[in-house]
DNA sequence: CCATTAGTGTGACTATTGTCACAGGCAGAC
DNA sequence: GTCTGCCTGTGACAATAGTCACACTAATGG
């Protein structure tokens, strides 16, 4: 079979190599029979849309590979970003679920491969499987997580250096390997970091200047690495 | 039965008066009985604690009168209201789906009566009935987007009179009765909606005024009155 | 019915940060 | 190679709105 845009290709759930990582993979094997039916795998380009705001909920996207950002934008265009959905996770689910409109813009970062799932038999699907059904509440659960975090860097925070300082320690400790030195691969750019933490570009270019500068942080490439943990935290204090 | 706090009581879900109307209490007559023989009722005071931020999810509650305050507080102590969960709406229902801790603060804005549910019968009552797991999904996404709208308060908005619009302006279509005049009974205080839209009691205050001189709009004791829903929305554009 | 508290209204000052403007670096296209 | 576009870095300026301070009014409670 041709690769397009360069991806490995999952033919089917039911060989997925992330079954067992996550989500909807990590089924009884009738269920996945079933929801591998009604699933139609399909490869988008970098910057695709999947949906837009406002747009009918037609069903959810399981991400199969590459990572997809959510967002929500204003009325003069300047876009928020929501969350990045990354492989293994559901887009599009409260829409489906409530079968209110979708909420936010979902584009592909990358090129991607998903399962798209309509909401008629998605929603048939998870009334003959009720198990899968508190499955998905579980999912929606992190999503509601997620975007409660959002809440927190747009609200909770008064200065725009809490907000980079909370976003960075949050980046590092989902990506937590050992206890001492922190660090993660930050494939965001400082625009994208400003969409998230709601602030402006050169607020975060001038900030991690700031931060290098007292030594709380190293850049090297896309490798971030937090120097003082606990220096970083205390500006969250003050 | 003596009634605290003047509180109406209801004895049991399966009389509940509102189980048309909401929530659970829509439910087959056999998944309301074992509802009913998990849930706990209790009356809490005005300004009741239910749960705290970072606690273990013990459970649920299920309002039946009265409102909650959700809010998150930051490092320095300012509160951020989340939501405002009326009779009928459930709280708790993220962590105790998950697992993870309560990421809010619940709060009895008066006094209130709600059915508490712990956390392991009421998984087990999912898994016995898949159908109220789907509905337990469809208040996760309503929950969901409840926080999506709070983001989008904190993060979309420019200035703070596009917040202060927005937020009016939904609260008049919540309760929108015609089409021409859009009026609503407010009971939350400037501090109150300036802790949901993110900005200051002084702000909400000098914008009220600003809007009441524009003949935006009109505040007779609790009810307001949106004169101009067009000029109102004309302030999001700028 | 008075006292105490919560809520509202308003002025003055300040500062954080958004915006604009531009420059240099780096990568991919051709 | 060099061109073009995206990303980062930095200065200058303005302004929105936060903070503090205080006055006034409406409730609530003994």
């Amino acid at each position: 079979m041709k690769s397009p845009y360069g991806l490995q290709i999952i033919e089917s759930c039911l060989i997925c190599p992330m079954r067992k990582r996550q989500l909807f993979c990590d089924l009884p094997r009738p269920a996945l029979e079933r929801l591998d039916a009604i699933s139609s795998s399909a490869t988008y380009p970098k910057a695709a849309i999947l949906f837009v705001e406002g747009q009918e909920a037609r069903g959810v996207f399981v991400i199969c590979h590459g990572r997809v950002k959510l967002s929500a934008s204003s009325a003069d265009g300047k876009p928020l970003i929501l969350r990045i959905a990354e492989a293994g996770e559901v887009v599009g689910l409260p829409g489906t679920i409530s079968g209110k409109p979708y909420g936010a813009i979902a584009e592909a970062l990358e090129p991607i491969q998903a399962n798209f799932i309509r909401r008629e038999p998605f929603l048939q699907f998870l009334r003959e499987y009720g198990e899968v059904a508190l499955r998905v509440a579980e999912i929606l659960s992190d999503i509601y997580y997620a975007t409660y975090q959002e809440v927190r860097y747009l609200g909770l925070y008064r200065s725009a250096a809490e907000k980079l300082a909370q976003f960075l320690l949050d980046q590092a400790s989902a990506h937590e390997k050992n206890g001492r030195e922190f660090r993660t691969t930050l494939t965001l750019t400082h625009h994208e970091i400003a969409q998230i933490i709601g602030t402006s570009r050169e607020t975060v270019t001038r900030l991690f200047a700031d931060f290098k500068r007292k030594h709380l942080i190293e850049v090297h490439g896309s490798v971030l690495v937090i120097k003082n943990k606990a220096s970083l935290e205390e500006v969250l204090e003050t």
